[in-house]
DNA sequence: TCATAAGTAGTAATAATTATTATTTACAGA
DNA sequence: TCTGTAAATAATAATTATTACTACTTATGA
């Protein structure tokens, strides 16, 4: 995953803003701050992370603001919340079907698509199970940084 | 996954026991019967539910230290810590290759193993991404007794 | 049996997240 | 454009999950 340049993330703001509208959630600055932070960046952050780059912007937000958000935000579908070990929740606006590699060192999680795996049939095992709407592969390893950091 | 029985349960225990010998980690009653617990458990407990199941038999046990023998045999690989969309963590002894069916309702985990995944190969975009020890497949969606339940 | 280092219980502290409440804001309708 | 109102926010307090500290206890090897 690249970051979104300029262009795309008006895009991604704007589809953003429909979004909210649709689900009859209030666009307010707080929310399109949160969303664009999250959206420009990366690394997954956490909710405290996030709340460290946009105070810097918006001075006046609380960090219960951007726990609260985050938390609209992914009960409406609009950003997501990614599985780890850690005991702080990381989140992400990438909306595209891909996977995750972590490192279980740094910690770093690295997106990456995996076409084969998207469409292995899932074992007849689970055809019982219920009703099966996601599906992520999770690598777990020691990434190269760390892995020459040693 | 199933139960273990109770022959099974005996080979586990020994087999955790010279583990922990091998591992320079004294046996004790505590880490047994934590152990045992998780053993038995086909829930994935987390820390707190093993500490209730645990103090019936244990009166004397402290949350803490369920807490610490669970990060001590994580990290000498004897358990497994879960990767949840929860706050509480939640672990597992099932030491046999497999994946998780998660019910975003309920929450329950199902373990079920997956060979064609398994073999998969990773695609060539993680070639330099660093050193994979472990792939694990997490299904997303809503079990049969929350489908019933609604 | 005994010494000792590792482990435990009890308690206190910290980290992560959520709740409460008074104030502010988005936005639908006049 | 103005205004009323429900929703959202900031500030603070409270909870929940986890970890740290300390004095006591126990597993293990000599």
């Amino acid at each position: 995953m690249k970051h979104p340049n300029k262009h795309d993330l008006l895009v991604l703001l704007t589809e953003f803003e429909n979004a909210c509208r649709k689900a009859d959630l209030k666009v307010t600055h707080q929310r399109l701050e949160i969303f664009r932070e999250l959206a420009q960046a990366h690394d997954h952050p956490s909710a405290e992370m996030l709340y460290n780059r946009i105070i810097k912007r918006l001075p006046t937000i609380s960090l219960d603001t951007v726990y609260r958000t985050l938390a609209t935000l992914e009960k409406h579908g609009l950003i997501t919340r990614v599985q780890t070990l850690e005991s702080q929740a990381r989140f992400e606006a990438e909306m595209i079907r891909h996977h995750h590699a972590v490192c279980r060192k740094c910690g770093a999680i690295t997106d990456f698509s995996w076409n084969t795996f998207d469409e292995v049939q899932v074992p007849a095992e689970l055809s019982g199970w219920g009703r099966i709407t996601k599906r992520n592969a999770i690598l777990e390893g020691i990434c190269n940084d760390c892995v020459k950091g040693n």
